[in-house]
DNA sequence: TTTCTCCATGTTATATTATTACATTGAGTG
DNA sequence: CACTCAATGTAATAATATAACATGGAGAAA
């Protein structure tokens, strides 16, 4: 396989407050350039949502919200979240219902996620040629996709090591 | 592509009655041979599901129940639908949180979901081969797949079809 | 037979995730 | 100024899922 089809995020070792403060100033410079309003409830669940590379449920944001005095219902949150997926700085983990910063900003988007069971850690990689077969068995019955969700579940290579020690 | 690497079954013409029959018997014997308790509630559960080429709520089976006589409470249908999953008989459609038959049944278990948004029927593809990639990406970091969630959501032919008249 | 064990089911209650609906605010425009 | 529109505030509720404990019944062990 060749290693430039994939891009791995998520398991390796990076500055994070630098990974926080580039991808802020990467979402405000798009926004400007987009005309979109990342408003201080929009850019503060991305600052939370960058913090982590786990995925965290609306509620979990919720709560964080209210500590930094935003109000805490429902859709303060789902609003925010909604926002930031829709135009790509965060994706929703389907299989757990929660929400990951995008690690890949940017770039063409067709992510998929390795979701580790033990420290729920989630690592963004890029499909570009994963989906080829899919998308063609799909396009030869006639359907026409229109996003596509990859999820694995496993182990981390950091929990397995932690295991067997 | 070679067309061997993929089935597709779904958005295809079939007998449903002689589907939804061989599905059965084919479950039941499968159940004896690895000792499993196909119990009524299991089996009505399947039947229901089979009945479908489209995605059930656990409440909306739930209703179905009660209606032929069972209890109604979430947890019957949710460990029927536990029992089905877990031995392959459904799949569960993560981002519709619903449930579907198993089109498959017998078939190594790596399935990926074409759900169209029109007329939210599910078709089941086996993908040996879109995983390869991915699989590698993830083996290549040391993270150990040990399950795939692959689902695709579009228009599929007949509702495009239908528009454009 | 009786008792034990275990799996499946019954039932109550509650947790978790998500949305609807309507009110309010405030910036920018005509 | 008042209009509009997007964003936010707020209350209520819908939809999905699980925890915890009680009951029942088949088959094994005594």
């Amino acid at each position: 396989m060749n290693k430039k089809t994939s891009t791995l995020v998520g398991f390796k070792q990076h500055n994070h407050g630098d990974c926080l403060e580039n991808a802020i100033n990467t979402a405000e410079e798009y926004c400007i350039k987009k005309n979109l309003n990342l408003t201080p409830i929009r850019k503060k669940v991305l600052e939370l949502l960058l913090q982590e590379h786990r995925a965290l449920g609306a509620y979990a944001i919720l709560a964080m919200l209210r500590e930094q005095g935003f109000s805490n219902q429902p859709p303060v949150a789902y609003r925010a979240l909604d926002f930031l997926v829709e135009h790509g700085f965060a994706h929703k983990i389907e299989k757990l219902n929660a929400f990951v910063a995008c690690s890949l900003p940017g770039a063409n988007h067709s992510p998929a996620f390795l979701i580790c069971k033990k420290c729920n850690t989630v690592a963004e990689t890029q499909t570009s040629l994963h989906n080829i077969s899919f998308n063609e068995t799909a396009n030869s019955t006639g359907f026409q996709i229109e996003q596509t969700i990859m999820e694995a579940q496993g182990i981390c290579k950091s929990c397995t090591e932690t295991n067997q020690i």
